[in-house]
RNA sequence: GGGCCGGUAGUUCAGCUGGUAUGAACGCCUGACUUGCACUCAGGAGGUCUGGGGUUCAAAUCCCCACCGGUCCA
């Protein structure tokens, strides 16, 4: 991989014009451009220590700017220098499938733009972007907030085409110099232009880092390579990626002592008043924000070994200032996380345990570590999303109207977590007694079980077995060992299935005509053949058969050759080319004309099918809110379903609902549209509720739109009219992830059969039941106590026939089948053919406890099997008998085997025929364990 | 998308190298002693071991499937 560009890529004309020169930091050892002779390292506040913050107290700007002002003045400015405002993007990346958050504003417009497939909605334009980054968690609140994981990156972009150019690396700069100089007012030798190299998303390109009185506040990429396998690539389209980091910028204009402070202002106050953190040394926290640029914390650096740097250039001793910054830290990271829950639970994230759910749930979690931390009540953390929500209302409207779901969620991940901390605690503690007890020390392993599998962090472990008085060791290398352990598994999971296919050249046929498209009801079509592969791949110039896409199966049917019926047993799509699989394969010249039939009745299923997805997702929106998404759709001709986002699990209610509603768009007999439009077009219409079923690939999108009720980027075929799916049924429901419900359903006579499948159910219960159907619940009810008082009474009987029997032994009726040894007695007993173990056993109990210096030998055969108990007391144990010995030696004569303990074995086997043999045997072996 | 863990009394769990669920604690019921702090003591009730297959003389325990739940990572 390239680590440097060219010198030459970074000589710009404006840089030798305004008197820039070229210079080599002497500490980090990067090159950069500067004006004044004074500037000599690189004037990054980096962890090698090249300078530190010189604007705290002391901006360079003509004066204070808020984040909304500086967004403001930003966008304004690249307006005035002919920029097209862009509104902002979500910060869940519905449109992409590579990634789940929007991490920087070019995310925007990758892939389709910055691959050509697409033109950008305008050129050259400016775009303020909300931004998520989750791998700079740990870092947020250490950094004095430098690391965020939300924030707002400026960026303005052009995109240059081969024959259009807009303008490149020259005027990026000048237009970044202008804004600072000219609009900020920062004294022009004080911006620093650091040579570096991005890359990132696949893209890579020379860029220059803008660094003002120690920190970097921009960044302009010139996107032009494509990387693969660490290969560069010239694009054709090469993209002005500009990122200007406003939170860091109104920090800057701010010179206030964290980007906190300047982002959150009252607010920030009033979390630390939360905290009961009133009494901040002001002048402490600006010394140490000075040398905040030193802290990074990753992969080899940790948090300690940062906080020994910046404690020596404070002077003040580890300890204390650690337990000074701790929690000022953590309240930074309150203030940071709060505020990245609630856009993203705005945007119908639902916490769960995977994808993109689960980044929701991680946060809260820290986040309510941290505020456990702060001895901060869990009523706080809602006070602080409500001042969040309230607080971010003003410039990002539709938080607000979200306010209640983004409540109710973090109400029901509390209600999880703590149920999941009650739990750990429980196991905890139950591992702990049993080391204390045996004096063993904790093992590792059971550290990383307990995390990986049961989310108790070492921390929480390490804390509770203090309280019990057992020293826990963490080892340093936890997190890392955990990563590791998920790497090899990864590896072993990664079994690629290689499909071996024929080595097609699709991209050279010409792309296949979708007449279904044009109509989705056309059953029969002409067509030419335009190439036979592999003998059982036909390509037709165009097709009615809807190819497998868009969780729609693909079309069955057949074409008649040549008046030759060959049927149609899948359907796939590559590229732009449709490929119809055959039964058996074919010899046909190219150019024969074919006619297709559909298999029409699975096709128009499969289309009720699909419209009714749109309804389900539409009903099931309206009914539980607007967080539910669709999570992924199997279309099927009896049964279909839609999995949604939803925090909890639905009840019978909310289901006859959401299939009320759905039926009821069915009788408004409403027309279902379909009509192809540009992304932006589409985008700027419906907005990014279109990416229902995922991203979408392709210049233009076919949207289809069921009156006001659904509209979703959609490439399936769909009912002309709602009323044409007669009828919809939920017939099963299931979570299939935390945070994923699956709702199961058809339609029309299908529908039908399925509710007459289970009322044909319930009229067989009814009948087995003796029972009237509308009776059957109490019966049930009545039926299992009437059971469960069979069953007591069962166990009563059985321990009353023991206590019997073992009395009739008692009292010699079949004393001739006792014995007495050395005052031991034998009891002999023959159960015969009704061989009941639970009697048997209870029976033995009852004469053991009435005499323990007796040992039972209890038997039973029938025609299959024999079965061997003995059972001895305490006294006969003592006397050397040992009951698993007698069993295990004897069982294998009847053809078995068998086992137990010393006072209680029991055995059998297949042959029933030899149980006299095996007794006698079993009688030798107990007399000679007495004699012994 | 991948991995790991679990489902046993009303609750939290033990038992799972197959062999009696004498299961434990808390809760519940009855009685005694007390009448104020998790009172104490004596006794008792409460289980188709999630469901369905399989292996076995024998399955809560081993194997497969389904359902329900937990958790880590991308």
């Amino acid at each position: 991989m390239l680590n440097s560009f060219p010198a030459e890529e970074y000589k710009l004309p404006f840089f030798i014009e305004e008197g820039f020169s070229r210079r080599r930091c002497p500490s980090c050892g990067e090159y950069f451009w500067a004006q004044g002779s004074e500037q000599e390292t690189c004037g990054e506040s980096t962890s090698d220590g090249c300078a530190c913050y010189s604007f705290l107290n002391n901006p360079p700007t003509l004066k204070r700017y808020s984040l909304s002002e500086m967004r403001e003045a930003f966008l304004s400015f690249f307006e005035k220098q002919n920029h097209t405002r862009i509104k902002p993007y979500p910060v869940v990346a519905r449109w992409r499938e590579d990634i789940y958050l929007t991490h920087a504003s070019i995310i925007d417009f990758q892939p389709y733009v910055t691959d050509g497939i697409v033109p950008p909605p305008a050129n050259p334009l400016v775009i303020a972007q909300p931004c998520i980054r989750l791998v700079d968690i740990s870092n947020t609140g250490p950094t004095f907030g430098r690391h965020l994981t939300i924030f707002e990156m400026g960026g303005h972009h052009a995109f240059n085409y081969p024959d259009k150019e807009v303008y490149w690396k020259d005027n990026t700069v000048r237009y970044h110099h202008k804004f600072m100089t000219e609009i900020l007012g920062v004294k022009s030798e004080e911006v620093v232009y650091k040579e570096s190299v991005w890359v990132g998303g696949g893209n890579a390109g020379p860029d220059v880092e803008c660094i003002i009185r120690g920190l970097e506040v921009a960044t302009l990429v010139f996107m032009q390579y494509k990387v693969v396998n660490s290969k560069f690539f010239k694009l054709p389209i090469r993209t002005v990626d500009t990122g200007y980091g406003l939170d860091r910028l109104a920090w800057l204009s701010q010179g206030v002592p964290s980007c906190f402070h300047a982002i959150y202002g009252n607010l920030l106050d009033k979390i630390f008043s939360m905290a009961n953190l009133d009494k901040i040394d002001d002048k402490l926290l600006l010394s140490v924000a000075r040398h905040s640029g030193l802290v990074t914390i990753d992969k080899n650096a940790n948090r300690l070994i940062a906080r020994k740097k910046v404690a020596e250039r404070v002077g003040l001793p580890l300890n204390k200032l650690e337990k000074i910054l701790t929690p000022i830290e953590n309240t930074f990271a309150i203030a940071d996380h709060t505020k990245c829950l609630s856009f993203l639970l705005s945007e119908g994230i639902v916490p769960s345990n995977i994808k993109e759910g689960y980044l929701a749930r991680m946060l809260f979690r820290r986040t309510y570590r941290l505020l456990q931390s702060l001895k901060m009540e869990p009523e706080m953390f809602y006070k602080i999303i409500s001042m969040q929500v309230d607080f971010w209302s003003k410039d990002y409207a539709h938080i607000k109207k979200r306010e209640d779901e983004i409540i109710e969620m973090i109400k029901v991940e509390e209600e999880k977590f703590k149920d999941t901390i009650k739990r750990g605690r429980g196991k905890i503690e139950r591992i702990v007694d049993e080391i204390k007890d045996n004096k063993r020390s904790f093992p590792n392993n059971k550290l990383s079980e307990l995390y990986d599998s049961h989310g108790i962090t070492p921390e929480m472990v390490k804390k509770i077995a203090n309280e019990k008085g057992v020293k826990v060791e963490i080892p340093t290398d936890f997190y890392a060992s955990i990563a590791n352990r998920h790497l090899q598994t990864e590896k072993l999971g990664k079994e690629e299935k290689i499909l071996a296919k024929e080595k097609i050249k699709i991209d050279e046929l010409p792309s296949t005509d979708l007449l279904y498209y044009d109509d989705a009801y056309i059953r029969e079509f002409e067509a030419k053949i335009l190439n036979v592969i592999n003998g059982n791949y036909l390509v037709l110039n165009r097709t009615a058969f809807y190819p497998e896409g868009g969780g729609q199966p693909a079309d069955s049917g057949f074409l008649l050759v040549n008046k030759k019926k060959i049927d149609i047993i899948d359907v796939q799509k590559k590229g732009n080319v449709v490929l119809h699989e055959i039964k058996g394969s074919i010899e046909v010249e190219k150019g024969t004309v074919v006619h297709g039939v559909l298999d029409w009745d699975k096709r128009y299923a499969l289309m009720r099918a699909h419209t009714a997805t749109h309804l389900i997702n539409g009903a099931a929106r309206r009914v539980l809110g607007d967080h539910v998404w669709q999570h992924g759709a199997q279309k099927g001709v009896s049964v279909t379903r839609i999995d949604i986002t939803h925090y909890r699990r639905l009840s019978p209610d909310e289901i006859h609902k959401i299939e009320t509603f759905a039926n009821q768009v069915i009788l408004a007999e409403i027309e279902v549209e379909t009509a192809s439009m540009s992304r932006n077009k589409a985008e700027s219409l419906y907005g990014f509720r279109l990416y229902q079923g995922g991203a979408v690939p392709g210049k233009d999108i076919r949207v289809v739109r069921t009156g006001d009720w659904d509209v979703e980027a959609c490439g399936g075929t769909h009912l002309k009219n709602t009323r044409e799916m007669g009828f919809i049924k939920i017939v099963y429901t299931e979570r299939i992830q935390d945070g994923v419900e699956r709702l199961g359903y058809s339609t029309g006579l299908q529908a039908l059969a399925n509710i007459q499948k289970n009322e044909g159910l319930l009229w067989k219960v009814s009948e087995i039941l003796e029972s009237p159907v509308d009776k059957l619940d109490k019966t049930a009810v009545k039926l299992v106590k009437e059971l469960k008082r069979a069953n007591s009474q069962n166990r009563k009987l059985i321990k009353e026939l023991a206590t019997k029997e073992s009395a009739t032994l008692k009292q010699g009726k079949l004393v001739q089948l006792a014995k007495k040894i050395k005052g031991i007695r034998i009891i002999e007993r023959d159960f015969e053919k009704k061989i009941n173990l639970e009697l048997m056993v209870q029976t033995a109990n009852e004469i053991i406890k009435q005499n323990e210096a007796t040992v039972a030998l209890f038997f039973g055969a029938n025609k299959k099997t024999a079965n061997i108990l003995v059972m001895a007391g305490k006294v006969a144990v003592k006397k050397g008998i040992n009951a698993c010995f007698v069993v295990n030696k004897v069982s294998p004569i009847i053809g078995g085997g068998g086992g137990g303990r010393a006072n209680f074995a029991q055995g059998g086997g297949t042959k029933p025929e030899k149980i006299r043999e095996a007794i006698q045997k079993a009688k030798e072996i107990i007399e000679k364990q007495i004699q012994e």
